[in-house]
DNA sequence: AGCCCACTCT
DNA sequence: CATGAGAGTGGGCTT
């Protein structure tokens, strides 16, 4: 993947970078406007001075000790019109900096070739750095635009991205063996909606609200990560005493669930160590600390890293066999990134259907093969589901 | 050079 | 170190 590089459209990029330039050239001079001729030095990328300008020019309320951040940001729109155009400055001055004006020190004959750091996670992930091409802007229509710079090497080609749908909680309720879980997953039901309608108690004739299915679709992220009652009801805009009632609920719901946590946890303590299902191992030594907040942390890892390491090492598995069957069946596609969950693929448009079908279908045996290869006294329980898409850019 | 803060992704 | 996990980059600012 570093070798085949990522082609740039450099032209796209030019008008791109000239056009955010001008949006940001723009919102600046409205800013230093609205403020009046006290603030013309004014360095709105500086968090330091914005901090004086809004909490001790302006007064608004500073409810984070001083933080600037877009949270923050966000409570203080309607106090000063101000607000607004910075939160959109900083949007786009990240953008143009890091995601156009910055890339062009990596083009080298109209592409990029990203370094895949193999050894450097503590979960087994892989990262990407110079540039790092796993965190290209998508949630917001202006930001995902970028995304266009990057193209297949010629029109004969296309870019093909298949993703692993909800792997890490398919990944915990195998390893949790989480009966409920594992029938929804393999009855291919929407996962967020029947959560919601176990934790909110519902019978199947009723209907699940917007809000209740948003509800349960934080918690099926964060539960992943250790979440608590403090950041469930920060997240959620709930009191804590609500959010306790929640995770009681939904942890009665999932019960296997609650036990398998707690398993984890006891195994991290016995042995320092959290692991993978093929036990790829991360030392925890925060276990027996005096701390609770750093207790609390170790706890999070001894949940996290298994969850995370194992969906990381099914992704290699995929990989490996990808890499082997494409040559064999003398397929013209190159895997050209890897985001975590997702592979992209440059393939030549001829021997589009045959790439996704392999592809696809090594993706979804891979938990297998992992199991089966490292000789593992597991079954397979869970179904693994995967997206696909394609595009020019 | 290195830290902090802010932003980006899964 | 930290009040859900794992990462990388850029600008400001201090040393």
């Amino acid at each position: 993947m570093e070798k085949t590089g990522v082609s740039v459209d450099t032209n796209e990029l030019k008008i791109q970078t000239e056009k955010i330039q001008n949006l940001l050239q723009q919102i600046e001079t409205e800013i230093l406007n609205m403020l009046g001729d006290e603030f013309r030095d004014l360095n709105i990328a500086s968090p330091k001075q914005l901090k004086e300008l809004l909490f001790e020019k302006l007064k608004l309320t500073n409810k984070k000790k001083g933080s600037t951040d877009k949270e923050v940001l966000e409570d203080l729109i309607d106090e000063h019109p101000v607000v607004e155009k910075i939160i959109r400055h900083r949007k786009l001055s990240k953008l143009v900096n890091t995601y156009l004006v910055g890339f062009n020190k990596y083009i080298k004959n109209e592409k990029v070739h990203t370094k895949f750091n193999q050894s450097l996670t503590a979960t087994g992930r892989l990262s990407s750095s110079d540039p790092n091409l796993q965190n290209i802007s998508i949630r917001d229509e202006l930001q995902r635009q970028v995304r266009k710079i990057f193209v297949t090497s010629s029109s004969e080609y296309s870019f093909m991205g298949l993703d692993y749908s909800q792997i890490e909680l398919r990944v915990l309720a195998q390893m949790a063996n989480e009966k409920h879980m594992i029938e929804m997953f393999n009855n291919d039901l929407d996962i967020h909606e029947e959560a919601a309608r176990k934790i909110f108690k519902l019978s199947s004739s009723e209907t699940v609200t917007s809000d209740m299915r948003r509800v349960a679709k934080v918690f099926n992220f964060g539960i992943a990560y250790g979440l608590s009652d403090f950041g469930l009801a920060r997240d959620l805009k709930i009191s804590v005493a609500e959010a306790k009632n929640l995770i009681k609920s939904y942890f009665e719901t999932f019960s296997d669930l609650k036990n398998f946590i707690d398993q984890l946890i006891l195994d991290a303590k016995q042995i320092n160590f959290a692991r993978t299902l093929s036990n790829r191992r991360r030392k925890v030594t925060q276990l027996s600390d005096p701390s609770f907040l750093i207790r609390s942390f170790g706890e999070r890892i001894a949940v996290n890293m298994p969850i995370q390491g194992t969906a990381a090492d099914i992704l290699k598995i995929a990989m490996i066999n990808i890499e082997k069957k494409l040559k064999a069946n003398n397929l013209d596609a190159k895997m050209v990134a890897q985001i975590h969950d997702e592979l992209i693929l440059e393939v030549k448009k001829t021997d589009l259907k045959a790439t996704e079908e392999l592809v696809k279908s090594e993706m979804k045996s891979a938990l297998r093969d992992l199991i089966t290869t490292l000789n593992l006294n597991e079954e397979v329980k869970v179904d693994l589901k995967v997206s696909y898409s394609e595009a020019e850019n």
